[in-house]
DNA sequence: TTGATTGATCAACTGGACTTGATCAGGCCC
DNA sequence: GGGCCTGATCAAGTCCAGTTGATCAATCAA
């Protein structure tokens, strides 16, 4: 079974939603989106203090949002696109009978 | 040109994204996916204040992934999928190039 | 018109997310 | 080993999102 045949949990959903709804973490994705980085690099780019930006690397990791890995002294960070499509599945599953219209009320 | 072919600016999504990532409007969406309801209903179902249903309705609301309607004295809201739609539209835009091994550091 | 009901809004409060600067741990080169 | 990087972690401070209870506006029923 593949990981993307994994429905999230509405929790899990909930905590990457929240990941990807900070406009700073957002850059660091849309960076991340072009390639894999180091974090030197990354502060560089976007012109961070190092602990800021290790704080939200480490929200979108715990999010599962993105992997890394080190080599040397240096650790590379890589988006996980399976965590934005396994998102997207989920999103879908939200507006089923949206169309129903209400019960009335009185 | 329909509303789906607008692609979402980096900062709506995000205001889209905040709204989703809290518990209480997930459920509030979980209930309204369902199909439409009115608020009083939605008060009793998920057994919240009411001004704190309010607040929340509005947040959503805000963000395009709600509207309403009076009939009354009762407010029905529903889901605006479309809404969802473009969001997952444009989260596939994030992750296009990310395979693309770092430029090495040293 | 008056009283009751629905639902939005306001003000005050609280907690947690984010920032900032310092410290710490590990790996590299001399 | 000693000094120097890179990047994580910690503690303290700030600020804003969410909660709560009260008030307000609009609609309806009597």
């Amino acid at each position: 079974m593949r990981v993307l045949d994994h429905p999230l949990t509405p929790e899990l959903a909930r905590q990457r939603l929240k990941a990807l709804a900070d406009p700073l973490r957002l850059q660091v994705l849309e960076v991340l989106g072009g390639g894999e980085r180091c974090v030197c690099d990354l502060t560089a780019e976007l012109g961070l203090a190092q602990s800021k930006l290790s704080f939200h690397l480490k929200v979108l990791k715990e999010a599962g949002l993105l992997t890394d890995r080190q080599d040397g002294r240096w650790i590379y960070y890589r988006l996980q696109s399976e965590a934005i499509e396994q998102l997207q599945q989920w999103l879908g599953g939200l507006a089923h009978h949206c169309r129903t219209p209400a019960p009335p009320c009185p």
